[in-house]
This record gives structure tokens, sequence and C-alpha cells, in this order.
DNA sequence: GTAACTGCAAAATATTTGCATCCTT
DNA sequence: AAGGATGCAAATATTTTGCAGTTAC
């Protein structure tokens, strides 16, 4: 549990800090996408704004969180799997949002399918945002 | 041309007026997806930054544009075809960034994929956005 | 003429930066 | 002890709101 935090912290080559600690954890226990706002209430303890925004930026570059484009265009962040590193990402999970409850869920296990692009296009990455009611909401 | 803009503020119920008209013409003209700040370079003539938001809020709401979910949370904008209606949005097709010129495409005609969702998921709605190289940078 | 739209000013939010202090290693 | 991380203050940037003047119909 706490173990494994530290381990993604030092992993990163990262200090181990009360504030990175939490938020992590904030992402672990909840297990969707969080936005800025939702980090900064949720996480017991009061963390001062700037720190979640670096903190929130150090983990993008470091590869352990992966932001999230919605259609609403707000930003949310959610946990990287083991896959990701540092540069290159694997970010090939499908992303669900529930329009009843508005948790962003990361489908770990619902992959992306083929696109056909017209010809000239060279695909790198894709990223897939469902929308929906979600099982808790059905 | 000129009367195919005016003819689509109208079916909206929208009043022709010179902002709303050289906005169009920018989307049509470019024919790619635009963030805020391009419209307000890019219209020639100069709007109030106010004018745009409202602007591009009225568009969204009436179904002339949509929103684009993108990879690095900005917010882009796109002319809808004509099957988008007031309300319900068929916003069915996929969209491309190009990483080298940072264009965004819609491809019209490569239609959204089936994606298996886990049981008690229903789903709604799906944006696909594909990443990589576009054809005039290839 | 009336309702709707625009532009300006200003308020409210969101994000970034600089720096002194504190904490991790 | 040294380098990195935090918190505060303040600078920027972004978005929203109110209102008076203007324009479309």
């Amino acid at each position: 549990m706490k173990s494994e935090i530290e381990d993604i912290l030092k992993r990163s080559q990262l200090s181990v800090t009360d504030s990175r600690k939490k938020i992590l954890e904030l992402f672990q226990k909840t297990n969707a996408a969080l936005a800025h706002a939702d980090i900064e209430k949720k996480t017991g303890e009061h963390f001062d704004r700037v720190t979640i925004y670096r903190t929130l930026q150090t983990f993008l570059e470091k590869g352990i969180i992966h932001s999230i484009p919605t259609a609403d265009n707000s930003v949310l962040y959610a946990l990287c799997k083991d896959e990701c590193a540092e540069g290159h990402h694997h970010d090939d999970h499908v992303h669900f949002i529930c329009d009843e409850c508005g948790t962003t869920y990361c489908l770990e296990n619902s992959t992306i399918p083929e696109v056909k692009l017209p010809k000239g296009f060279i695909q790198k990455r894709a990223d897939v945002v469902v929308s929906g009611i979600c099982e808790k909401c059905n």
C-alpha cells in the first residue's frame, strides 16, 4: 500500500513528500479521473493550489499520470499503468465519462479499435472518450 | 458562398451580424479546428474577446460548431455538418491532430468504430482523437 | 420600435513565476 | 549540507458578467 506509492515516486526519481504521497493515494483510492479542483478538495489535508499544479505537472512529465481529453474541455488526470514510461506514453485504453454522475473511468480492458484514415495520414496515437451511463448509475 | 453563411445563421434563428459572418467564414475557409486565439487573430478584423466567446457559445448551443477534446486539453472548435441539430449532436467522426503542424482535421469519412465496454456501461456518444502526421506534412 | 448583439469595464477564475523557507536525501 | 519541494505573494492569462450604446429585423 503505502510502500507501493513510495515505490512509484522513487522509481521516477522524485523525493517522497507528503503532498505527493497524498495526491497519489487519492488517485489510487478514487480509481477515476480527477480535476485539479477535486484534488484540492479531497486530499483531506490542505495543499496549496500551486503545489498541486506543480505536482500534477511533475507526475505528467514522469509518466505517472496522464491527462484525459474531455468533450467539455476541462482538464482531467488519471493514473497511468505500469507500461507508461517517461517520454512515450502508452495511453491506449478507453476513457468513459458518465453523463449522470460525471465520473470519468479508465477502462483498461477496452482497447482502442483500428481507425481507418484517409491516405496520407499516419496514426501515432489515438484517444477514445466514450460517454453514457456507467455501471453505478445504470 | 456569402448566402450559405447567412443561411446557416438564419436556419438557427440568429441575427446576421458582421462578427458572426466573419467567424463562420473563417471556419469555412480554414476547414480545420480553431482555438479561441486563432479566431481572434485570423478574422482579419478585430472583434472583442468577449464577442468571440459569446459567438462560440451561441454556435455551440445551436449546433453550428462542436468542441473537440484534445490531448493537451486546449479548447478547439470546428464546423458541424448538416446532420448536427440543436440539442442532440451527431459528432460521430474522427478528429485528427497533426503532431507536425498542429492542424486539427475533422475526418468526416472515418467513422467511429465500435468499442466494447464492460457490462453495465451504456454508450451514448464517442469521441475519437487520433494524432500523428497529416497528409500535408507526410 | 424592439429585441438582440456588441464592446468596454470590471469581476471572477485559472494558471504561472519568483523567492524565502522547509524538508528529503 | 545541498538540492529539491513547498507555500505565500504577486504577476499573467482566461473566462464570465453587467451594462450602455448600437444594429438587425
